[in-house]
DNA sequence: GCGACAG
DNA sequence: ATCTTGTCGC
């Protein structure tokens, strides 16, 4: 099991100073090594139950194979807040993680890094624990203002918040709405962005976290079926 | 004060 | 996030 990096807050106001303790500990830097593998991660559920399915699957970035993935079923009283998605979820995300048997040399989360309010998002908050890079991958904004990137593959437009930039808009397919990706810890945009069209499956979104949550949808609707019967 | 608000 | 069929557009 990884060394508790804090204890858990247990109530919202609690989580957000935590936050703001944290944010000096992050580290936003170009990769130590070249990267040979990445994971994507992501957690499932059905609505108005705490149970939360998570899952993380290891790929190799050269071919894109699937080469690991972990599983843990657990249970969630922190209910989701904006700002505060990470206290939600990382429980049961380190709990998959302490089952896998392949380290990746990156993750990828579904949500943000550092374009956050307090540049605390799950992939940055994640990071700390792992103590290894991770970047962030969402659907939509939480913070920060863009100007509309390019309509081609791999055309991008800085995120700005408070005057810094946080993140990227980053076009992954033709006409399709972009992704928004944040560099999380022990990464920078530059190669956060990289990584992210690397990582093409033909899809909008990357590989690691398609495959993340075909994974935990699969686990969740298997056990749906065996509740049933 | 009003609106916005990752998954 | 999850619940869901068809449907508009490239």
């Amino acid at each position: 099991m990884l060394t508790p990096l804090h204890a858990w807050p247990d109530s919202p106001e609690a989580a957000v100073a935590l936050q703001q303790q944290l944010r000096h500990q992050v580290r936003i830097q170009p990769l130590s090594q070249p990267p040979e593998t990445i994971a994507g991660c992501d957690i499932s559920f059905n609505k108005f139950e705490e149970t939360v399915y998570a899952g993380i699957v290891v790929l190799r970035l050269d071919t894109l194979e699937t080469i690991a993935e972990a599983t843990a079923i657990t249970t969630t009283s922190f209910s989701y807040v904006p700002g505060l998605l990470s206290f939600r979820e990382i429980p049961a995300l380190l709990e998959a993680w302490d089952k896998l048997t392949v380290m990746p040399d990156v993750v990828v989360f579904d949500g943000h890094g550092i374009a956050h309010p307090r540049r605390m998002g799950i992939a940055t908050h994640a990071g700390l624990f792992l103590d290894r890079p991770t970047l962030g991958c969402g659907k939509s904004v939480l913070v920060g203002r863009y100007d509309e990137p390019a309509p081609e593959r791999g055309a991008w437009s800085p995120m700005l918040h408070r005057g810094e930039v946080i993140g990227a808009a980053l076009r992954t397919k033709n006409r399709i709405n972009p992704v928004y990706v944040s560099p999380g810890h022990l990464i920078d945009l530059e190669t956060s962005i990289d990584l992210m069209l690397r990582c093409d499956g033909g899809y909008r979104l990357p590989e690691p976290t398609r495959r993340a949550h075909n994974l935990v949808n699969a686990v969740r609707r298997a056990n749906l079926s065996d509740q049933a019967q």
